[in-house]
DNA sequence: GTCATCATGTAAGCCGTTACATGATTGC
DNA sequence: GCAATCATGTAACGGCTTACATGATGAC
């Protein structure tokens, strides 16, 4: 699951460590307080699988920075970088980049086959731009069908058991969540319909 | 978290652990899926710590049960008892009994210091019978000031940041879900006023 | 000179999982 | 005899956390 988080930020541009983890801090509430101690082994593992490269910067004027693209907060860390002298490096730092092998495993994780909790499917929601429609369009249904099954079993602990005021109110408020879950992919598997459908003509099958 | 629900289980009424397995998978939504993995070890712990004692129970006629729908430990027991015949015992199964120290465990779990996450919350509410009245109305109004400050970090990460679509959308419905959950705990805080205050008169400090 | 911030890492441990091993009883 | 259910446990492993160790740099 970090895995993943680390990917996608990677996907958009290089960056150290340190930074990764302000972004996921920061960047989108899921996988907040992701801690160095788990951060760094997984960059580790990445790089020893291939998945990402990493460039020892110093003092070297290779400022990882917002390329053309788009000027998203990567301009933050110019101002950042201008602080402090240009040239002297505060310690050697490493840039991490994805790599084809990196970007192939991001697209498995982000389609890929059993998405179980709501952390999990709100990370690959979160990068689901870098998914073809129809993955995309998999993605919400699964999740729908994973929640359909859950509130089935919700209403099926409340029906017959006889539990006391604040028991109840828990259940009651999970299920409500779950519904309310379910209305809001309902809204998005409707929006994807809308721009993929007309466009695509997709041979879609179940309905 | 484990040992709380084992020890709410087990302050209603004696169990083995493959009951309690039962119990927690189809009882209340939460914690449930927990392995033998998981639970007989922390049958065991608490054992060594005192908070259970253990009677290897395997013909004699002390049988739990979980009751239908209203009446209590009898009926189904019996049902059991003549589904195979009473004085064969199956394997012999340990019954676990919550002891003084077991109580006085369950009690500081259920008020203790540091409620993170919806599930550990869940259950503490769940269980909140248990708990004297102020306490109760701790619990909840600590797990508000938390749900308060966690809306101000997501609304703070909405604010600035460029997203797309879908990031976007991730972020908002869970802005809405923290929200939801403060109306929830607003409800509950206003009842647990209404049927404490006037009564109790509690002296409240900090407002 | 020492504190805060930036930056990278290792070690120990917690809490849970899956998979494996054992064994009795009931029903086909 | 064989499978399913009941029942208890062990072993290995996974992912994440805290705490620890190191070190440079800029601000006060």
């Amino acid at each position: 699951m970090l895995d993943l988080a680390i990917l996608g930020l990677l996907e958009e541009r290089e960056l150290h460590g340190y930074e990764i983890r302000r972004q996921l801090r920061d960047g989108l509430g899921l996988l907040a307080n992701v801690s160095f101690g788990s951060l760094y082994p997984a960059l580790a593992r990445l790089e020893a699988g291939g998945a990402v490269e990493a460039t020892e910067a110093d003092s070297a004027p290779a400022r990882p920075a917002a390329p053309p693209t788009g000027s998203l907060s990567g301009e933050r860390a110019v101002l950042r970088a201008r602080h402090h002298q240009p040239g002297r490096g505060r310690r050697s730092r490493k840039v991490y980049r994805i790599t084809n092998e990196g970007r192939r495993l991001f697209v498995e994780l982000l389609a890929g086959g059993a998405p179980d909790d709501a952390r999990t499917f709100g990370l690959r929601l979160a990068f689901a731009r870098h998914l073809a429609p129809q993955a995309r369009l998999a993605l919400l249904e699964r999740r729908r069908a994973q929640l359909l099954q859950r509130l089935a079993e919700v209403r099926a602990a409340t029906g017959d058991r006889e539990l006391d005021i604040y028991a109840r109110s828990v259940v009651e408020h999970t299920a409500e969540g779950v519904e309310q879950d379910l209305r809001w992919l309902d809204r998005l598997i409707e929006a994807e319909r809308q721009s993929s459908g007309p466009l695509t003509a997709v041979a879609g099958g179940a309905e």
